[in-house]
RNA sequence: GGCCCGUUCGUCUAUCGGUUAGGACGCAUGGUUUUCAUCCAUGUAAGAGCGGUUCGAUUCCGCUACGGGCUACCA
């Protein structure tokens, strides 16, 4: 009987979710889910330095908004609160202490600038400074302070941070559920401070402590994690706990150039990185979000959980049920994926033809609203479904449909080229042709008109050319009778008879 | 510099020793639409290099190269 899945996603709210962020989160709603488990969501605020308000409503909105938010999480089924480490501050310093107990930490007095200052001079000699075993004896450290002088300097209010002293001369062979067996020489690792100055631990302390009294059973995290593993699973052996089983995730990557995908890059390049729109309160810049930029959430989640892992068909269309039953961290890839802006919007499109035209003409009102157009007297479910095949958001349905709500106000040069000496003549004829049209519909018109072109022998070309250059304004758009039947007989041949005065 | 991870078409990926190395995005061509797009069809294009193990390696091992991550009293 295996144990209880407990997962989590535990963000720093420094700022806006971003797109490795949300896949992170992703992967374990997908195997929480999958294994009948929990997934909770911690917030690491033990940095205050970098505290930003509200972006941890931020990053609950966005998990929201994509259909993966926690089971438990700050003011949410709290079995195991408070979520916020800041608010469980008082529990840190017990553990620290307890690992200065029994020896596997200790006290160090040298300040952060004495350190940079040592590490910057050692770099300048071609030399690695590593804070370990071969060093920590010689530094103001109790483990070479008496233990009488080591109380008096903390009980004057010395300034220290709490040390992991480090084992010497081990190998240690980890179990990574994606990346399998990984080794690491303890002798190499440094002594990572796990409490700070500030009176807060640092994010090594607080992330063991709490993945522990929150019974996490697996960590599925970033892959810059990594190299942390072995500090972390040496701290569950210094308290004696066991430790959960751990899974790192590849990066995401730029998709031009080197790297891995950063926070700046979606601006840049015209994608968004972040689900939700975000405006950095300190630079009043505001960054673009999915949501805002017309993205579905399910196109988002669909293509962030094939950005690493696949089912091993060649199926690509998954909805979240599917994805939770199908998902396996066993199948996860190892390398890390170039995201690609391209494939994103490919998902959106198919999202979007999945739509049902009532909705997608709901989507599509506030738009029009904004722009003061009159879509009462128009039939917008047939509007969008005449569009929405060509269209990968429903943001470009305005620009796609303009021409159904307002008559053009400009005609493309290019296409003018069509409009030839003979083409108000027949323009006209057209348009007592129409005039005597009683049933007003597509297909209806399609057959009078084709007909009228055969018995007096006009090429097709000539007519339907300047046709829907006077409806729409340039030779685009969908099956021009469609959009005859839509705006109607007398608009119909309004547009025409100003393109004739106009052209 | 040190430590760790990785490497199949331009991109995302399938392949769990024997395949004409498959699919998708993109791109190109053709067809449909007498428009544009969609759609359909076809095409384009890949095992980083070198050694080994093996009857046989994309697949297992080693080295090199390249890419990535980490190396804070940040997470």
């Amino acid at each position: 009987m295996s144990k209880q899945v407990r997962v989590r996603f535990a963000p720093s709210p420094t700022g806006p979710l971003h797109i490795g962020g949300v896949r992170t989160a992703l992967f374990n709603y997908l195997f929480a889910k999958k294994n009948g488990g929990t997934f909770y969501l911690r917030v690491e605020d033990t940095d205050q330095n970098r505290f930003v308000p509200g972006a941890e409503s931020y990053i609950m909105e966005a998990l929201e908004w994509l259909g993966i938010a926690p089971d438990e999480t700050i003011g949410k089924n709290e079995k195991f609160g408070p979520y916020r480490q800041s608010e469980r501050k008082h529990l840190y310093k017990e553990y620290a202490d307890q690992l200065i107990d029994s020896g596997w930490a200790y006290y160090a007095f040298d300040t952060a600038e004495a350190l940079d200052e040592q590490r910057k001079h050692d770099e300048e000699q071609g030399k690695t400074f590593i804070y370990n075993h071969t060093i920590r004896e010689k530094l103001d450290t109790s483990l070479v302070l008496s233990k009488e002088d080591t109380a008096t300097r903390i009980a004057n209010g010395d300034n220290y941070v709490i040390r992991f002293k480090t084992p010497v001369d081990e190998t240690l062979h980890l179990k990574d559920i994606i990346r399998g067996d990984v080794k690491f020489e303890t002798s190499l690792l440094d002594d990572k401070v796990l409490f700070k100055s500030d009176g807060m631990p640092t994010y090594h302390l607080a992330n063991i402590v709490d993945d522990h009294l929150m019974e996490t059973s697996h960590v599925i995290r970033g892959e810059e994690w990594l190299p942390s593993m072995p500090l972390h699973v040496l701290l569950y052996r210094a308290f004696g706990w066991e430790a959960p089983e751990f899974a790192h995730l590849p990066l995401i990557l730029k998709p031009v150039g080197n790297g891995k995908l950063s926070k700046r890059d979606g601006d840049k390049l015209g994608f968004p990185v972040f689900p939700l729109e975000w405006t950095d309160n300190s630079t009043m810049t505001k960054s673009i979000g999915y949501r805002e930029n017309g993205f579905f959430p399910e196109a988002v989640v669909n293509f962030l959980a094939l950005l690493g892992w696949n089912d091993g068909t060649e199926q690509e269309l998954f909805s979240l049920t599917e994805l939770v039953n199908k998902f396996d961290l066993n199948r996860v890839h190892k390398a890390g994926a170039k995201f690609d802006p391209e494939k994103n919007k490919w998902f959106n499109h198919q999202y979007l033809m999945l739509q049902k035209d009532e909705d997608l003409a709901q989507a599509f009102t506030p738009i029009l609203e904004a722009k003061n157009v009159d879509a009462t007297k128009v039939d917008l479910v047939k509007i969008v479904s005449l569009i929405k095949e060509r269209a990968n958001f429903v943001t470009e349905f305005w620009e796609m449909s303009d021409f159904f709500f307002e008559a053009p106000t400009a005609y493309d040069a290019k296409a003018k080229k069509n409009w030839k000496e003979e083409t108000p003549t027949l323009m006209q004829q057209l348009i007592t042709v129409l005039d005597e049209i009683t049933d007003f519909t597509s297909m209806n018109i399609e057959t009078i008109v084709k007909d009228w072109m055969t018995t007096n022998e006009i090429g097709m070309g000539k007519v339907m050319q300047p046709f829907r250059l006077s409806l729409v304004g340039a030779l685009k758009g969908p099956h021009l009778f469609d959009i005859v039947e839509v705006i109607g007989k007398a608009e119909t041949i309004d547009r025409i008879k100003k393109a004739i005065e106009n052209i």
